[in-house]
DNA sequence: GGCAAATAGTATGTACAGATATCATTTTGC
DNA sequence: GCAAAATGATATCTGTACATACTATTTGCC
């Protein structure tokens, strides 16, 4: 009978939790108060400008809900703005404001830089491994580039 | 420039994301109403019956504000009793109630069942791997046996 | 034996995370 | 061109998840 401990289930939340416990330290640390997920949706409006709520939720894989509660907090921040698309009166686009930019710049490498701490037990060869398995297991169902999300 | 989608942080929400997913959907499938952090509960006090809230925290790495809440649901819903522990009156000692151990024992191969599924894009070697690595990468820093938690 | 420190649990506040329902607006199907 | 379906956002509800602060109790130390 396999140990619940050795589920995939229970090591991913587990892993999950070191990975977010790392990242708020590490960040705070260096001065900044940012949740993994603000940042992720941060980084994601820098590459899409003007990105919609709708857009951003697909980008990181969250629901709208959850998007629209983070985007809520980030624009409370006054690192991103929001405005009421004018072709499309229910979207909003969203798109960093100046020290929402400055700050992404900032973090990013502190944020690149904390990822192997993540995962402190693996050598640089198992590291690498980890994530190939990752990113193929996180892969949507048909990992053909078919459908470019849009 | 490492892109986020390829960072350990981003890989292990997307899979924890889908692991919670995978576990809601088939175990409501099977006619179960549990969460998988509620199932861990369950788990950690079938191997030890008695065990108290901080105990059963640092069994399934929570900490105990998150244990309180989760073992105030099990008890509402009639699968865990809290006894207040006679030699500290501190502490609550859980433990399954009948239907509590019936509905583990229901529950626990459909959740060794779906395990495989939490990880589609693996194949049996990958997946084996994945699992070797995430045990090595959760485990604390010191992973010698020496402190057996207690 | 008595007081300080440690510990078990609870309460409160913030932040995801997803389900569901609702509303406004746009797209579509005919 | 208009009703119906789809879509973007918001609101509400449940459930983690953790930090901090607080109470009650126990333990350690002198």
């Amino acid at each position: 009978m396999t140990h619940v401990s050795e589920m995939p289930g229970h090591l991913i939340r587990r892993l999950h939790q070191i990975s977010t416990h790392v990242f708020m330290t590490r960040t705070k640390e260096a001065g900044f108060d940012l949740t993994p997920v603000q940042f992720a949706a941060l980084d994601a409006i820098r590459e899409s400008p003007g990105i919609d709520q709708a857009g951003l939720a697909d980008a990181v894989a969250k629901d709208r809900a959850t998007i629209g509660a983070v985007a809520d907090r980030l624009e409370q921040k006054g690192l991103v703005s929001r405005k009421v698309n004018t072709r499309d009166k229910r979207a909003r686009n969203l798109s960093l404001t100046e020290e929402g930019a400055a700050l992404v710049a900032a973090i990013r490498p502190i944020v690149e830089q904390l990822q192997a701490e993540i995962l402190p037990g693996l050598d640089a060869a198992e590291y690498r491994l980890f994530v190939e398995l990752a990113v193929k297991a996180a892969k949507p169902a048909g990992s053909e580039p078919s459908r470019p999300t849009q």
